[in-house]
DNA sequence: CTCCTATTGTTCGATATCGCACTATATATG
DNA sequence: CATATATAGTGCGATATCGAACAATAGGAG
């Protein structure tokens, strides 16, 4: 017997993962300094992950977000002190990001003090089930990000 | 042997989520007319599911969004003509959403814009991965909920 | 009833998001 | 080379988000 793929139950796992975003959002935004936000240490965290040296427009292409949110996100992380934008040698069109010790100083921490939360909610709830979901998350994330309108 | 509840799991966990999430809700914009956007379909969604007559702080709640947020995304529904606002009979300091016509004609129709490609996703993506997900991510929602500080 | 506190909703100001249009640079075409 | 097209980033305006402060109402204590 097949199974009849079901939209709506594609709409209730969207709809469970909207209000978790929101929920996780607002953990990680209270262990954030004044004027930072979730989008200011995804940057770091993703240079930090993926190295020093991104491209804006390759991080805006990251995160699925328009170009200029990013100028927007990276002027703020600037004025903060966090990264420095450099001209990119290679290419006049572009510029490049670059850590600073300030801005590696802010994400470490940050992990940090979210870590004794988080313990806690992992110790909480059930490991085995996160994971279970996550390689499914990731699978799911891989396919919706390859099926964009190619426009 | 007992797992070691690693902090970092649930870190990725959210970090899947919230890609997962924006281009979700680029699927939903995409079908909404010109001036809704996500919050605007959520309102309309959780009024049919949950019945007519909610009150804007309960909507709030259910949102996890602050209550000013609210009143701003029900400002544009009413100023669109999908619901109306009134005052609630039983409690002077507050108000009741009540679904108009065309309310309920965009939360439809909007479903069923969105059905064909729901569908198409459903097809390739593994139903069964789906159906294995949707309550972990329920039961993490209501965890999460729950777990939020009270104060 | 009077006072005190809690709750609902709004206004206001600061910041965020994002589409559109523009500049500068790069690259392809001839 | 000259020109055309594509790409990276930014300025601007419209709307969204959200915290702080506020007004109106509710409900309990005395």
């Amino acid at each position: 017997m097949t199974h009849d793929s079901d939209p709506m139950l594609l709409f209730e796992v969207f709809n469970e993962i909207g209000i978790i975003e929101q929920l996780s959002r607002d953990l990680l935004e209270a262990q954030l300094p004044e004027g930072l936000i979730a989008p200011h240490f995804s940057v770091l965290n993703h240079l930090i992950r993926r190295g020093d040296g991104a491209l804006p427009i390759n991080m805006a292409r990251a995160f699925q977000v328009p170009k200029t949110s990013m100028t927007h996100t990276l002027k703020g992380l600037e004025k903060g002190g966090y990264v420095v934008l450099k001209p990119n040698p290679e290419d006049g069109r572009s510029k490049q990001v670059w850590l600073t010790d300030k801005g590696r100083m802010l994400r470490d921490s940050t992990i940090a003090a979210l870590a004794p939360e988080l313990s806690r909610l992992t110790r909480e709830f059930e490991s085995e089930k996160l994971m279970d979901i996550k390689p499914v998350l990731t699978e799911l994330r891989i396919f919706l990000d390859a099926a964009r309108d190619p426009k």
